[in-house]
DNA sequence: AACCTTATCAACCGCATTGGT
DNA sequence: CACCAATGCGGTTGATAAGGT
């Protein structure tokens, strides 16, 4: 650019007071009426033009993780967990990518989820959210353990679609995603090979770990936008970031668990014995109960910290 | 009721990348 | 090729709501 002055006919200077700090019901309107009629992208001159008094990044931000018609609100469902979890444990910290892969949902909204919930459990389990120990529970505990609750919450609302009158035309569909996770003859969980074929966890059951007790089913929402993404074809060709051979999944590493039984936690006894959740409590987000930490606790200082 | 602690999430900041001139 | 503005991303902060004492 160059020039002092620039779009709308406002110089620098005049621009240089921007609005910081939450944005008024009056700027969101200014926005929206903006970009309803003008579209967005060139932001800085957006936000001159709408008269908005911030920055462009401030208003792109806005729009992106608030304002935009499609973002998706509320609490995050078991299966958005367990794909950020499956997702993160091959791209790490890339939430603007992982957040492609969850219509709706916002790189921002998907790193505080990453932030509160998943470092909360390192944090009380005293290890590093980073460490072989967490990334492994998460794997081995915390994904089998989602898949089974979303499995009982399928269950749950196939029971009420079949007893309704009138069943509900998302049945099928908002559980594809879990699908893709199912389970194959004696309770072992075929997890998909980057959802390119399937590879089977090390003997996880669920008529061990699967009670009575177990309410969460009622706790899941629909989630038919996700799983609508998660039915295309596996061998995804027009998204080239989805399948990367060059890179370890954690699927990929259930190949050979025994040599990872050797060395770390012992998860099929902790499968047995500790992930039997009785609360009833906020099955969204109480993955861990109180039996669990202490356990896991002792696991991991007993082992390779 | 008042105070303190914790959890949540919107918003900001700095840096890297991209694209136009 | 260099420069610069715009854009995008990940890390961090701060306000505030919620819960506990």
């Amino acid at each position: 650019m160059g020039s002092k002055t620039r779009g709308c006919g406002q110089s620098e200077e005049e621009m240089e007071d921007f609005r910081r700090g939450p944005w008024t019901v009056e700027e969101d309107l200014k926005l929206i009426n903006h970009i309803t009629i003008y579209g967005e992208g060139r932001w800085n001159s957006l936000a001159r033009c709408a008269d908005l008094k911030r920055t462009g990044k401030s208003c792109r931000l806005r729009w992106l993780n608030y304002l935009r018609p499609d973002v998706r609100r509320g609490n995050i469902t078991l299966e958005e967990q367990l794909l950020i979890l499956d997702l993160h444990s091959r791209w790490g910290n890339r939430w603007s990518k992982i957040a492609q892969h969850l219509p709706g949902r916002t790189d921002n909204e998907i790193k505080n989820y990453w932030r509160t919930r998943v470092q909360k459990h390192a944090k009380q389990l005293k290890c590093d959210v980073n460490s072989k120990q967490f990334k492994d529970a998460i794997r081995y505990l915390w994904i089998p353990r989602l898949v089974e609750r979303i499995q009982a919450a399928n269950a749950t609302s196939a029971i009420t679609a079949s007893a309704s009158t009138s069943p509900s035309a998302n049945v099928s569909t908002d559980h594809q995603l879990f699908n893709n996770f199912h389970e194959v003859g004696s309770g072992q969980m075929v997890f998909p090979d980057d959802f390119g074929g399937a590879q089977v966890t090390p003997s996880y059951t669920s008529e061990n770990s699967s009670t009575a007790s177990d309410s969460f089913g009622t706790q899941v929402s629909p989630m038919s936008e996700i799983t609508d993404y998660y039915s295309v074809p596996v061998n995804n060709s027009a998204n080239p970031d989805y399948y990367q051979p060059d890179q370890v999944s954690y699927s990929e590493s259930l190949i050979s668990p025994s040599g990872y039984y050797n060395n770390g936690l012992d998860f099929q006894s902790m499968e047995q014995n500790t992930w039997l959740d009785g609360t009833g409590g906020d099955a969204s987000y109480n993955l861990w109960n109180v039996e669990d930490f202490l356990f896991l606790q002792q696991q991991i200082n007993n082992n390779t910290m």
